[in-house]
DNA sequence: AACATATGTGGCC
DNA sequence: TGGCCACCCTATGT
């Protein structure tokens, strides 16, 4: 296209193409400069880039017509350079190809070309076979291998929305947890504001707990102000299980009475205030030891804190109540990881309560022995590329270690009594760091007795018949096999924070502001009472779908679920996707 | 529909 | 150590 000009009361519009060569009206980019705009050119869409035509005019000399550069150069957004654009096609996402693969890490390729896209065994990096003959590794293959079953069972996967509360957390979703003994009762915790630039947004932001009962969707509470900052990780007391421990970036841990919502502040590390972002002490990750009848939690400073309970402690009082004498010191914490790192995670082994497994910001999940925790300790340090997540011994065992890190790698070791210097698996799955999600964590499936099946949201969108939708993957960590990949077409969001039931086949996940409860598709009991599968939308959005429409049955309920369902069809087609080959079909459930 | 914006943080120098 | 900055699939509100 020819320069377009106007008269000279207008500025003189000069339209750059990406045919055309290096033009001389351009005197301002140098990021525009056509060093690579010759590599492809078989897009069809042309990018339209307006320049600074403030600057252009006060360069001009008066009664000259300024120049407006209209540039139609293709422009990738991530990259910055023309030639080549990235982004969504339809549902799909286009990687940019200057930038290493979006999943595995590696240059070369793409997402859309990585071996190690979603594909069936792919993605597997199996231990380096290993002939050493040690002593537990022995007693390893002798004893604890006869006993896991030789062949795995179908897994049950929850794969369809049973019911919902959208916008039921003001912001994201940060931690859910089941109820110890009720089985309808999911706890969620939520972020108000990570960041605390002054004492006012303390005074301000809430971290918010929520009480929901997934069989009564209606029956659901808020609490919102026992936290001044994000709810990290919560634990229900072991004792007594109408209340929970609930670990905050406020510095403190509160003890919650899931009744009353009343709150009591178990331990304060800050307790002189905002004295600004160096001395401000969060609490991250979080564990209960009821054998030896401790909180553990740690900080963002690599600190690990012991709570001990006082021997005077009933049953049914709190059981773990910080002694206020020993409490704000920092004599009592020990460093666990780097200095001045973030300590993300704390699991007790449920097997060995001796055992304590952090992981951090330092590249470490380290594995502890509670009778000697002093700073350098650890019995064994297992390394990664990036900061880790989360790490986990197995539910059952407490053999096997699974740990989600920031390099794209689920890790898997297959015993702690093995070898450990090596992770037996490495797993390459997609879910990245973003500083708007809640940062991704694998998890154990309580109920699978081989231990192997783990569940993990999934960064990068499926183009799923024409939706970009972001399943969260059902995982077999034994092989790396993506058992199951589950997603609903209503649900377009990132689900970070996934949680299977201890001893149903539901999965709880949550979703920036939303929870979800799956179950089965085939679940004879969910389908003989779809009516009590319900999606409730709580906050504004309620609102404004009465106000939109003044007919309104009175029934939420109905309303509601109308609402969700409203794309019809649409629906039941994408319903969603499970693997075929390891869906379990009905009539072939695992027994438990 | 097109935007503005919130505001974390890992990595690197 | 501190400070700077990129950050690619956000989500929401206006």
């Amino acid at each position: 296209m020819a320069p377009q000009t106007r008269r000279t009361a207008f500025p003189k519009v000069v339209i750059e193409r990406e045919t055309e060569s290096e033009q001389s009206s351009s005197s301002s980019d140098e990021d525009d400069n056509g060093e690579e705009n010759d590599s492809e050119e078989e897009m069809a869409e042309e990018k339209v880039e307006e320049e600074d035509a403030n600057e252009k005019e006060e360069k001009n000399p008066k009664g000259k017509a300024p120049i407006i550069t209209i540039s139609l150069k293709k422009v990738c957004k991530v990259c910055k350079k023309p030639g080549h654009e990235a982004g969504f096609k339809g549902a799909t996402y286009i990687d940019c190809p200057m930038k290493p693969c979006f999943l595995c890490k590696l240059p070369g390729h793409t997402t859309m070309s990585c071996p190690h896209r979603v594909a069936i065994e792919h993605g597997v990096v199996p231990a380096p076979r290993r002939s050493n003959h040690r002593p537990l590794d022995y007693v390893f293959q002798r004893q604890i291998v006869p006993k896991i079953p030789p062949i795995k069972p179908s897994y049950v996967i929850p794969n369809q929305v049973s019911c919902a509360v959208i916008r039921y957390h003001s912001r994201r979703v940060t931690c859910l947890e089941f109820h110890p003994t009720k089985n309808n009762i999911l706890l969620s915790g939520d972020k108000s504001t990570d960041l605390l630039t002054s004492f006012l947004d303390l005074l301000q932001k809430k971290g918010q707990v929520g009480i929901w009962d997934f069989e009564k969707v209606h029956e659901k509470m808020v609490y919102g102000n026992i936290h001044t900052c994000i709810v990290n990780n919560m634990r229900f007391n072991p004792v007594n299980d109408g209340t929970i421990y609930a670990a905050s970036s406020d510095g403190t841990i509160s003890c919650i009475d899931l009744e009353t919502g009343l709150s009591s502040s178990l331990m304060n590390l800050n307790p002189n205030g905002w004295q600004g972002p160096n001395s401000w002490r969060m609490l991250y990750g979080m564990d209960m030891n009821s054998e030896k009848r401790v909180v553990l939690v740690a900080d963002n400073f690599g600190f690990l804190y012991i709570i001990h309970s006082k021997a005077e402690d009933t049953e049914t009082a709190i059981l773990l109540r910080v002694d206020t004498r020993s409490n704000h010191k920092t004599g009592d914490a020990i460093m666990i990881h780097k200095k001045g790192s973030k300590v993300v995670g704390l699991h007790c082994n449920p097997v060995h309560p001796e055992l304590l497994l952090s992981c951090g910001n330092d590249h470490f999940a380290r594995i502890w022995d509670m009778r000697r925790l002093e700073a350098g300790s650890s019995l064994h340090d297992l390394p990664h590329k990036r900061v880790v997540n989360s790490a986990y011994f197995s539910p059952t065992t407490g053999c096997k270690i699974l740990t989600t890190a920031q390099d794209n790698r689920l890790r898997v070791w297959d015993s702690i009594f093995g070898d450990l210097e090596s992770p037996s698996r490495e797993i390459v799955h997609s879910h990245d760091f973003n500083r708007h999600l809640t940062p991704f964590r694998a998890e154990w499936d309580p109920k699978d007795p081989t231990e192997s099946l783990a569940v993990v949201g999934r960064y990068i969108s499926e183009n799923f018949n024409g939706a970009a939708l972001h399943p969260i993957d059902f995982i077999d960590t034994s092989n790396g096999q993506l058992v199951a990949e589950v997603m609903d077409p209503n649900i377009t969001t990132i689900s970070p924070v996934n949680k299977l039931h201890p001893r149903d086949d539901v999965l709880a996940s949550g979703s920036s502001r939303s929870l979800f409860i799956w179950r089965p598709s085939w679940n004879p009991e969910v389908d003989e009472h779809k009516e009590e599968r319900r999606i409730l939308i709580c906050g504004n959005d309620e609102k404004r779908r009465k106000k939109k429409s003044g007919n309104d049955s009175d029934d939420d309920n109905d309303d509601l679920d109308g609402g969700f369902k409203s794309k019809g069809k649409k629906t039941q087609s994408l319903k969603l996707k499970v693997s075929a080959s390891k869906s379990a079909p009905p009539g072939r459930k695992l027994k438990r």
